[in-house]
DNA sequence: GTTGACAATGGACAAGCGTTCACCTAAACA
DNA sequence: TGTTTAGGTGAACGCTTGTCCATTGTCAAC
């Protein structure tokens, strides 16, 4: 056991929930517009009613080596995490996008019918390779969960699905629970089909009723 | 024969020279930084004597639509640079998207010197995410070997590739023993960089020399 | 010879924006 | 019980920075 208090191990290196959440929101906000934001934006997307409020928490990530910035210069970060799985993460504040959605969730139908709150960025793919038509309706998906590791499809990678039928052996984005997940589209002949995760400890199967299957995965795009 | 004159040309599209240089400086500054200059720090580079030398190249550069800039915001830009070698080539009018040739072998030089010959396919891929838009002559590269299984990169993946200066922390494709391979380059303040396998049972690390560095990887595709 | 794009000077204003000082609350130590 | 750390309010100061006005000059085109 760590003999250390939360509050000890939480003054090191790790970030409390509120800092997360800021440098969340500058790495998002670099994300999309391509320049870092003032403090003042910050303070806004917080509803903070000062500035110093945010100046704490920039200091405080300054401290633990997380950003850098360049004293008296406006919109000036630097961050140092080549980790960077954070991409892959994005919470929410993804309110104004402009492109073709990428769905964080597309828990509740069909991806036409999602809100704009399911976006979660942009991302426009098109592949003509290997029977990845050109076609109509297809959308991409962020992956959460480690449903599929066994087939080296992770978290925060994106996958372009096709809305169509699958057959068996296809991996198909399905909605289980309320959630969107990839899963192995499963038909032998003369049974009835089933979905199976692509992680051998992710032992279940699960049943394919109307609406479960949304597509077919067609490819993974992960950036870099 | 294009019967404008090289004025009437130059007021079209094409930038000036100065425009270019103002351009290539905004956009190198970014690279090396990670965020965008002041005005006055490309006036201060270029030795006008006023911003408002550098304000007028911007606002040519923002009527030709190749940049964009955010009104009375310090250090805010965005550059559209629609890769010149594609607009010619779109197959419909699917607005921006680009298609990349894929090398299978890269062996014997730069990328723009390779005969057609090792190109084994196309792929047509728009991603306007995370600084992929920028692509001038990006290329995929059909990944051979395990290098780099260690960042969930395999064989058979497509990786696209964007020419440019490697910061540290990239991930480049570079040439080494007369073959194309991807690595990790590594940077650190004062010392020479090199090339690291990401692989723990490839624990080479190789010096960069001239022209090993063929470009910045920027995203993995990889069909299902 | 006039027009218009291009390039640059010089000065000044106002908004954007980082920074700081004083002060407050709550929880976690020791 | 006093002290430290995290988180926040409120207001003000002043540098940074984008923007604008007036002016000058060059060069090719019409």
């Amino acid at each position: 056991m760590d003999k250390r208090s939360p509050k000890q191990l939480r003054t090191m290196k790790t970030l409390t929930t509120r800092q997360q959440e800021i440098l969340s929101f500058i790495e998002n906000y670099e994300w999309r517009n391509r320049y870092w934001p003032s403090i003042r934006e910050i303070q806004e997307k917080f509803g903070f009613k000062s500035t110093n409020a945010v100046m704490g928490h920039l200091r405080a990530l300054e401290k633990k080596q997380i950003i850098e910035r360049i004293p008296g210069q406006a919109r000036t970060f630097r961050i140092h995490r080549p980790d960077a799985s954070s991409l892959g993460q994005m919470p929410d504040n993804s309110s104004e996008v402009v492109d073709i959605p990428i769905m964080g969730d597309i828990a509740a139908g069909y991806p036409d019918r999602v809100e704009p709150a399911g976006e979660i960025g942009r991302l426009q793919v098109d592949i003509q390779h290997a029977g990845f038509n050109n076609n109509r309706r297809s959308f991409a998906l962020q992956v959460r969960g480690d449903s599929m590791v066994d087939v080296e499809i992770y978290e925060g990678d994106m996958v372009v699905v096709e809305p169509r039928e699958p057959r068996d052996g296809d991996i198909v984005a399905a909605l289980i629970d309320g959630e969107t997940t990839l899963k192995r589209y499963i038909q032998k002949a003369g049974e009835p089909p089933y979905l199976k995760a692509e992680n051998k400890f992710y032992p279940e199967l699960y049943p394919v009723t109307e609406l479960t299957v949304q597509g077919v995965a067609k490819a993974v795009v992960r950036s870099l």
